[in-house]
DNA sequence: CACTGGAAAATGCCGC
DNA sequence: GCGGCATTTTCCAGTG
């Protein structure tokens, strides 16, 4: 008996499957990046730089979010700019 | 001299483009399972355990025994733990 | 202006500067961890186990039955461990 | 009795204290880190901006050396530069 | 096939 | 007490 122990089980399961599920489509997908990098690889390309350019690609955008942020968050800081709660 | 590679790299953009759109998707799903973890925390569950749990549910009966038998070794050396003789 | 800041600024830059050192210093330990975890690798031993062990061991008797019992009880939820009554 | 698993026991202990007594040292750094930090902030100063500066300086240095490495692995790959076993 | 380095995941911490 | 961020741990591909 588990409800005696206060916790819905049936609940916690079906949350547990719904992970579980998910990470299974994850798994799938992270398959294929393997595949195409594995292609890449057969064609001759240098998978490490491959990554590498992506990674760059996927940075600068973080990047450019990030500078607003940060200049934001320093103009708060040295009180250029209002508080977040204005 | 770039256009001498005119074939490769329309081939090259084409597997970063793959990736980084599977990519896209994988972020979707990393989404989706934060919110399930996040609601089932609102349910009071303890969002750590089930990780354990999920995490051990992946592995086979054998790793599992494994593991626990290799930590009670290192447990026992350590005195965190009776040995079996004791 | 900036001068206006001058005495503050100054004290923002020493501030900076210990904190620096101290990573600084962190750096050189977190290398020696590493070293050493190195060393109990080449003789054989399994450094994740270490890590589990060393971390059971700055939780105090408490913590480490709690979490035990949680994870049995999740466990018994999902039915990776027999409920209790059989 | 340990040494019937062939373990050695004496042996795995002393790695276990030394990385122990270094996590030690480790938290004191830790802490006087986090002492800076709260006099900087009776300061009046902003420590989520220290912690991103510190990050920024950190990160400048590594990424001028990145960029160095980087450069010899796209040159590689386009066979500008010659394998590392040249 | 063990080692190393780098990506991904888990944990812990800080401020709100 | 929660959400976001930094650290730490785990995993995995590539390399010798």
């Amino acid at each position: 008996m588990i409800e005696q122990f206060g916790i819905e089980s049936d609940q916690l399961k079906s949350f547990i499957d719904r992970i579980e599920r998910l990470e299974e489509e994850k798994g799938k997908i992270l398959q294929d990046i393997k595949e195409v990098y594995s292609e890449a690889k057969s064609w001759g390309f240098d998978t490490k730089t491959i990554r590498k350019v992506i990674s760059l690609r996927a940075k600068s955008e973080r990047e450019r979010e990030e500078e607003e942020t940060l200049l934001d968050l320093y103009k708060r800081a040295v009180g250029l700019a209002p508080d977040l709660e204005g």
